[in-house]
DNA sequence: TTTCTAACA
DNA sequence: TGTTAGGA
């Protein structure tokens, strides 16, 4: 048999879960997720209507906000450590 | 049914 | 962070 080579389909930017799901693989609420938007400590993509979506690259940001929080982290220690939502890391200069 | 914003506790 | 109100 052809061996069947799994392609993703998205990429780990690519905006797919809502933010009833993501809220359930983060393991907090949806209000959560909303209020750390606010703090800018994410910045999920919008739908035409609005409705957020979040990526792959969102999910594992959150685990690590979320674990930060827990540790009692503010926003703004949070923001210092992982750096603003939607920051890019500096491409190295010669 | 799910998500959105805003405001209050 | 949770809850409530009103709307798309």
């Amino acid at each position: 048999m052809k061996e069947v080579i799994a392609m993703p389909i998205h990429g780990p930017d690519e905006p797919v879960y809502t933010i009833g799901v993501m809220a359930r693989l983060v393991g907090v609420s949806a209000q959560t997720l909303r209020a750390w938007e606010r703090e800018g400590l994410v910045c999920p993509q919008r739908t035409s209507t609005n409705n957020r979506l979040y990526s792959e690259n969102d999910f594992h940001r959150l685990i690590r906000i979320r674990d930060l929080a827990a540790q009692g982290i503010n926003p703004a220690g949070i923001r210092a450590i992982l750096g603003t939502a939607g920051e890019r890391p500096a491409a190295k200069r010669g």
